[in-house]
DNA sequence: GTATCATTTCGTTATATGGCGAAATGACAT
DNA sequence: ATGTCATTTCGCCATATAACGAAATGATAC
């Protein structure tokens, strides 16, 4: 109960769910999730921190940077489920092709301009 | 996605989610999820409206009594999808089991005297 | 070591949420 | 019509949450 709370929690916030669809196709840093979803930093880390602790993603590190994929299928059967269910359910929603389509400008840009980018305004 | 986004704050609520697993055998009226949940009849009525906004629950009105039941399959597709995942995925939790118990002690109790004892105290 | 830079933590603020009790509503009973 | 009673609406309070900026952290680069 407790551990299916914490996901349908994680859950109930949309940028949180922009982000999980964000991360259907691979792993991002921080910072190219704050592009896409026009936060402050802090606020995309928070964010994340609440949706690991819910194991709905992992995170690893590489450097300075911190990468967020999706938790694997085995991490918890709850998440992995509800997540995928939320998936499949916004998969053709406006707001998600909108991201998808932002998502690819993204990962075209360089890593190292967008954060610095980031840091400057 | 504001459809999807108010079915999931809709569930983000262990109360609300008790509720609904509490309306998996049949309909209930407040006066019984009031005694279910130990909560002021204000309130549930208001844990029931959120439910009912987000297309997870129907009412009836019967009389003075409102009687709350699981909304049916076609009502909405989110709905009743991440409902029944969240049912099945607490189907043999404690507090589910608990409150099954409790629930069925319930509904052998005279309603009119159940409301009565409620206003007394 | 010192600087730089991505991310996180902390402190603060504004808003949202959940809870209650009192008053309003609406239906039955007298 | 008046009263009773289940439920809802309203007003209020306490807490939770989401947002930001500033400071702390931790890793690379010099």
């Amino acid at each position: 109960m407790r551990n299916l709370m914490a996901v349908l929690k994680a859950l109930a916030d949309e940028n949180r769910v922009r982000a999980l669809m964000a991360l259907g196709p691979g792993e991002l840093c921080v910072c190219q999730i704050v592009e896409l979803l026009g936060l402050a930093p802090s606020t995309v880390s928070k964010h994340m921190a609440i949706l690991k602790q819910a194991r709905l993603v992992d995170s690893r590190k590489e450097g300075r940077w911190m990468f967020y994929q999706l938790a694997k299928t085995d991490t918890s059967v709850e998440a992995t489920k509800l997540a995928a269910m939320v998936s499949k359910l916004l998969a053709d929603a406006p707001q998600t092709r909108e991201d998808a389509k932002r998502l690819r400008q993204i990962l075209k840009m360089d890593r190292d301009e967008l954060c610095r980018k980031q840091n400057r305004c």
